[in-house]
DNA sequence: CTCCTATTTAGAAATTCATCGAAATAGATG
DNA sequence: CATCTATTTCGATGAATTTCTAAATAGGAG
């Protein structure tokens, strides 16, 4: 994990977007890709982004790919950024 | 201001260094790019993206200009990022 | 095994980004 | 005013990003 990579991840919209989705629970690429304007590609890109950032994980169920949050990097960013903002207790 | 706008100014790595540096007081351009390798120029496109997502601001003094940590724009990230993250009590 | 569906990979075009050297600006000072 | 210093702006260049279409892969169903 490097903080460029995680902070990379979350500059682009979709992507934000799409972890925004995956807040209500894991979803399959498909599903994920019926939310936006893009192309099944261009979703599929952005879901390794964030796979490569470790902000989500993918689990196979026969045809379909599921997609899930990961938080564990989450918290490593919040606290750099509480520390950054000079927090006493992030 | 735009998330998207604040996680691109920290996707940087140079950038990210800058504010950390900011941490410590307010600094000059000029010192803070002397903290770097890249020529003054490269820095000083920096400090205008990190102006841009009001991560930092700055102050005239003579010939100086100074920089300084902008922290309200930090909360609001931290507040995105805890909501992503499921958080009870941000 | 062949076909169908879900998804990814490959390759390409357009855009944005990081960086530099050189020139411009802003203010202080002789 | 002429000049010096600190900093920014300009113009260019190579690298990275986003997006697409088309082709490839993986697994299930007939």
């Amino acid at each position: 994990m490097s903080f460029g990579e995680t902070f990379k991840a979350l500059s682009n919209p979709a992507r934000r977007e799409i972890l925004t989705l995956l807040k209500g629970g894991k979803l399959s690429a498909g599903e994920i890709a019926a939310h936006f304007p893009q192309t099944a590609a261009t979703i599929s890109h952005h879901l390794n982004v964030l796979k490569q950032a470790e902000l989500v994980f993918e689990t196979r169920e026969g045809n379909y790919i599921y997609y899930q949050l990961n938080t564990s990097v989450l918290e490593d960013v919040l606290l750099w950024l509480a520390d950054l903002k000079g927090e006493e207790t992030p």
